[in-house]
DNA sequence: AAATAACGCTACCGTTTGGTAACTTATAAA
DNA sequence: TTTATAAGTTACCAAACGGTAGCGTTATTT
């Protein structure tokens, strides 16, 4: 084996142990909460020592930070990969549901969290912000369209249109309908995607 | 003055004080949440040093306990007060601009927090459970009767409906739209009731 | 085979936080 | 005036947690 095959490797493993870690942090977040998650929980989690994470993260907040720049990402690969195809409405319809079955999946919401603390170190992350950003940009334009097309309230401002469909990603009604309601994965994204749409009111009828 | 009164008026002293460190506790719980909070804060807060807190409530569970069981009390006596002349429909909207404006007004939602940790110790106080549980009955009978009036959707379930009306209670979007939207109050709870009720999709043209 | 670099871990540190012991002060009764 | 009681505080403890020093072990190089 060649000296490059052997460092090429050695990388691999290491950014394989990498992802092994934003997959256990963002499990436990899904599970706990920032504040609950010690440093040790990951490092079980993962089947490493503490002082091995931070040969890979610095800090809990920076670790934290990656495995949401992570959810970004995918977010942002599961957007670029709809085909040209679907009309904005649909498009927003697949993103809840995609969203809505990583939660079930044990996953966690790519809502910047409602923590205080969380939510400012990770306003203060560039890389981070960017791609948030990013994100943000795409949707509003998908949001514009979807009114232009009159598959959204054309009354809301594209404010309380996104932040509201953030929201319904990272929805406790899913928690409660999963724990009370005995609800099977595919009712709960049929009932959130109906409830965010159109809303717990009278519907036109059809 | 009599034996009698002297106790009263420390009876009364004692009770004002306890409502100080509950209004206390559930300023900070809104602002940073229950793991955040330290029972030094607290104190400060009311302006008593730590050990006097626990002559009143023995503990930091304890505590946020009695705050949110006094919350679901103003709920149900918010509830209660509503003229019978209010249609279904009304009294959830009702209850809805209330609840948005404990909020903005720096108050705590009553949805069972979304922590695990909190939502395990508040579902072990029976006086707790038994408060929520009426609340529950009471909306749950409110929706039946506004569905029989074809005022909600008829097409979903009552569970699926509050679980749902509950989260916009404590809806994130609130903050984003304080944050970043720079509506002012009246205008966020105008919004957040049209996305409640009739959602982000497009609306039948009145 | 010797030297060295990388890796992972045990054991530890400093700080924070929930909770308490015990001292001080003020009040009320006798 | 003296004694007993209640309230409030300072000062503290033990546990938990983020983070690190430094050692042992393995693997790689010469």
């Amino acid at each position: 084996m060649s000296f490059l095959g052997k460092l090429r490797f050695k990388d691999q493993t290491f950014k394989l142990r990498e992802n092994a870690i934003l997959d256990a942090t963002t499990k436990l977040l899904a599970a706990k909460g920032f504040d609950l998650i010690t440093m040790d929980d990951v490092a079980d989690e993962v089947g490493l020592s503490k002082p091995s994470l931070y040969k890979h993260f610095k800090s809990k907040e920076d670790l934290v930070t990656e495995a949401m720049i992570r959810l970004v990402d995918e977010a942002l690969a599961y957007l670029e990969q709809q085909p040209d195809t679907m009309s904005p409405l649909e498009r927003l319809r697949c993103l809840l549901e995609w969203a809505l079955r990583v939660r079930l999946g044990g996953g966690m919401p790519f809502l910047p969290s409602t923590s205080a603390h969380v939510r400012a170190f990770l306003t203060q992350s560039l890389r981070y912000v960017t791609r948030a950003l990013k994100l943000h940009r795409l949707l509003d334009q998908v949001v514009s369209d979807a009114k232009r097309n009159g598959e959204l309230a054309s009354e809301l401002p594209n404010d309380v249109i996104l932040y509201s469909f953030y929201s319904r990603t990272c929805d406790p009604a899913v928690e409660y309908l999963r724990l009370y309601g005995k609800y099977d994965d595919d009712a709960i994204v049929a009932h959130m995607q109906s409830v965010c749409f159109a809303g717990i009111g009278t519907r036109p009828r059809s």
